[in-house]
Parts: structure tokens; C-alpha cells; sequence
DNA sequence: TGACTTATCTACCACTCGATACAAAAGTTG
DNA sequence: CAACTTTTGTATCGAGTGGTAGATAAGTCA
């Protein structure tokens, strides 16, 4: 079988760009030509490595997914309900507020309203989204049944919870607002967990 | 002085049409073409009446404004800090989820981020955002000097959270959440306040 | 080397974007 | 009525949109 030619630029490398200029701009803010100039290649390029626009996005959210998964891991990894609690929201205070990218979440900022042509992409990323409430979920059921969490508390309730506070951080965050803000917020919503005021 | 034609579309009336666009579409999703439609008129009315598109999002933004402080004086009038963060909560839930309005909150549908030339549209409505943050933080001030709030307890903080939780009750909403979601997240967050374990 | 396959570049497509020039229309004021 | 002022509709502006046709370049395989 031929081989044909290479490609001559690195996919990984472009679509880290891509997902920047997507997390800055959202999905409707960011034109062809924006997302081009930052991955270096031009159109045709794009287009025969992704297929679209919208595949563009699907492929830069699959990588920010994974970045992700590698959080969600340590998280999910608390040893009771409420250390999984704080380090969900302590990773979210971190990682939206992370010098190395944009501000906020790109799941948030890429596009909860687009134009015509992209009415599916606010859908594509909630689902995106409510793939972490769901990892959550099922191990705040798994801290019920052991006994960790009284038996009156709703697994789902609390997952939804946390899922929303860290959708808040993220448009908090793409205001500017800065980590110690994020943390404060972390701070007082991990005291639906706890059943004690702050200090 | 001299009159002159006078306009033929009730401000007002328009304005909501428009309101409603921004808050579907977002800024940058929101044609003048779709505008001109939603609103019964064309595009030299428009230009003519709010001098530009980020003019229109003002004016919209102004109305939108205006109805949301007849729900913050009944919030802010709570007996209590307890009582004004269950209205205020109690509000976001019906108001987001209001079928006489798109899902969510035009503050946050309306662009987190935008396109070239838009740039400083998220600006613009992270700084009325933060005007509720403000009224909540006086509130809670005032709680705390009656002695309403503990004196450990951070107003600033308190009114954050709030925001917070707001704003992703917002993008809860924004992905088809139905009231009672929103409704669940605002119990769970009410425990900031009380001290105490869900029922 | 030369056939084959794929990627890249230039140039461009039809279309939509926000915004406007211009003339006709509709009202007030003398 | 006529003079004046503002709004309205038509028709369009230049720029930018997502996306592509066609030629060329760059690699592999025989």
C-alpha cells in the first residue's frame, strides 16, 4: 500500500491551538482564518484533517476531555464523599484559572447560544458536560452505599450541585476573577457537605 | 420645533424581540438579519433607533435589567440572610426555567466570548453580573452589623457564592435542565447557609 | 526511476456579515 | 397649503464567512 505524502504538521500541536482560539472566542467567534493562523496550516488543510468546522471542535473537545480525565481521576480518587467534593472544586478553582490557558472552562465559554448552523454545538458541549456530573454521581452512590454518606443524602442532588458551582466558576473565571476568589467559593460550597459554617 | 415623521414600532415591543435573539443566539449568533425580523423592522430603523448592534444589546440589556430589580427588591426585603439567599435562589430557579423566556439567563447566554470586534461585549455583561454580586454583599453587610449573620461570616464571600451558583444555574438551565434540577441545586446550596444536612 | 497516493498552496466560490446612501413617506408647524 | 424634520423601505456597500477546485509538492512502493 502507498503511503502518499506526510502530513507536515503535528495534529496534537494544531489542535491545542484550535482548542485556545475555540476557549477564547467560542464556537461562533472563532473564524476559519483565526483558527488557521493559529494552528499554521491553511484550509484545505484543516478541512481534509477534520472534515469541518464542527469536526475541528469535536476533535479539540476529545483532547480537552482527556486532559481532563487525568483530573477526574485524582478526584474521583478521594477517599470520602466530601475529599472528592474538595477536590473536585479545588482542581476547577486551578485548572479555570490556569495561566496557561484561557480563563474558565472551555466546555462553558465554547458556546451556550450560537447562531444559525450551530444549534447543535451548545448541545455537543453540555453533553460534554454532563459527562462529569454523571462520574460524580456514581461515586457519591458508591460513598451511600459503604456508608460514607447518610443514608437521607441524594448522590444526584450533590453530583448536579457540584457540576453547576463549577459551571459558575467558569463564567466567574472568563470574568477575570481570580483564583483566590475561585477557592472562596470552593471553600463555601463545600459546606453543603460538611453542615458547618466557615470559620 | 419641528416634529418630523414619527416612528412607526413601539421601542419597548422591539426591544424584547431583540432581548429574546440575544438571549437564544448569544451576540455573535445574533444576525441583524435575524434582529431586523424578530423586531418588524429593517435594518435602517434599527441603526436609527440604538445607532448600532452592541447599541441594541445595551438598550436590551437595560430592559432586561430593569425587570430583574423588581425581582431583587423582593429578594434583597428576606427577613434574613437565610431568607434573602432562598428567595434570591428560589428567583434564578423560576426565572431560568420561564417559558416565556429562552433557558437560562441572558447575562450568561448572552456571550462569554466573543468574536473579533466583540470583545468588549463580555466585558459588558460580566460587569451587570456583578452589580447583583454587589446588591447581595450590602445586603449581607447589613446582616452581619444586625448580628443576622455570625461575626465570622464573609458577606463578600457569601454573595459570591451566590453569584456563583447563579450563573451555573444558568448554564444548567441553557442545556434543558427543568425547574426542579434548578430547584434541587438551590437546596443543596441553601446548606451553605443553614449549617445543615439535606433531608 | 517512475507510478501512485496524499498533503499543501493559491486562488476563489457563493453567501452572509454589520452597516449605510438615497429617495419616498409621514407627520408637525408656519 | 408649503416648509421642515424625521422615519421608512429598497437596494446595496465592502469585508469577512465557511468551504473548495485544481495544480503542485512530497513522500512511499514497485
Amino acid at each position: 500500500m502507498v503511503m502518499g505524502r506526510p502530513r507536515s504538521f503535528d495534529t496534537d500541536k494544531a489542535l491545542d491551538e484550535a482548542m485556545e482560539v475555540f476557549w477564547r472566542h467560542g464556537y461562533d467567534g472563532a473564524s476559519i482564518a483565526m483558527l488557521t493562523k493559529a494552528m499554521g496550516i491553511k484550509p484545505p488543510s484543516l478541512y481534509a484533517a477534520f472534515g469541518s468546522k464542527e469536526g475541528l471542535l469535536k476533535a479539540a473537545l476529545d483532547r480537552y476531555a482527556q486532559r481532563r480525565s487525568e483530573h477526574m481521576r485524582f478526584v474521583l480518587a478521594g477517599a470520602t464523599a466530601r475529599d472528592v467534593a474538595e477536590r473536585f472544586l479545588g482542581s476547577i478553582a486551578e485548572s479555570h484559572t490556569d495561566p496557561a490557558n484561557p480563563p474558565g472552562c472551555l466546555l462553558v465559554q465554547g458556546g451556550l447560544a450560537c447562531g444559525a448552523g450551530s444549534e447543535n454545538i451548545p448541545f455537543e458541549l453540555a453533553t460534554r458536560r454532563a459527562q462529569t456530573e454523571t462520574e460524580l454521581r456514581e461515586r457519591f452512590l458508591q460513598a451511600k452505599q459503604i456508608g460514607d454518606l447518610p443514608a437521607e443524602a441524594d448522590p444526584a442532588s450533590l453530583a448536579r450541585f457540584l457540576s453547576t458551582v463549577a459551571s459558575g466558576m467558569g463564567v466567574l473565571a472568563s470574568s477575570g476573577a481570580d483564583r483566590e476568589a475561585l477557592r472562596e467559593v470552593a471553600r463555601v460550597s463545600l459546606q453543603a457537605f460538611t453542615g458547618s459554617r466557615s470559620p
